[in-house]
DNA sequence: GAGTTGACGACTT
DNA sequence: CAAGTCGCCAACT
């Protein structure tokens, strides 16, 4: 029994893995999902990255988006537009539909 | 302690 | 092809 994967609870590794995510590429919530193991726990892996707190920041939670690129939150527009920000700071465009191509700075994983 | 919610995704109808 | 439902893990009520 793999005893070190589950004594990270799967928060902390959307953690490490996000904190592993290269400057100028973004990420999806399925694929973080995916590689911990459970690529049915986008859900999981939202609320995580929600759990962040101010003092928290230095994980690039900004570089994890949904499967559609683009940036889906729920009553926190401010906060999306932050991460639309900080995302075009780092090199990374969007498309008219604020979406981003995933095709060209979707992170590989493996 | 149990139930519901929550930055989503994939499958089923 | 589009809409609806289930599944996942942790936190909040």
């Amino acid at each position: 029994m793999k005893t070190e994967e589950r004594n990270l609870s799967f928060y902390k590794q959307v953690y490490d893995l996000v904190c592993k995510i290269p400057k100028g590429k973004v990420t999806t919530y399925g694929n973080i999902a995916y590689i911990l193991g459970k690529p049915r726990a986008a859900r999981a892996v939202g609320y995580a990255l929600n759990a962040l707190k101010k003092t928290e920041t230095h994980i690039p939670w900004q570089r994890v988006i949904n499967s559609k690129g683009m940036i889906s939150f729920k009553g926190d527009i401010f906060r999306a537009n932050l991460q639309k920000k900080l995302l075009e700071e780092e090199g990374i465009e969007f498309d008219e539909n604020d979406k981003i191509d995933l095709q060209k700075y979707g992170w590989l994983s493996l």
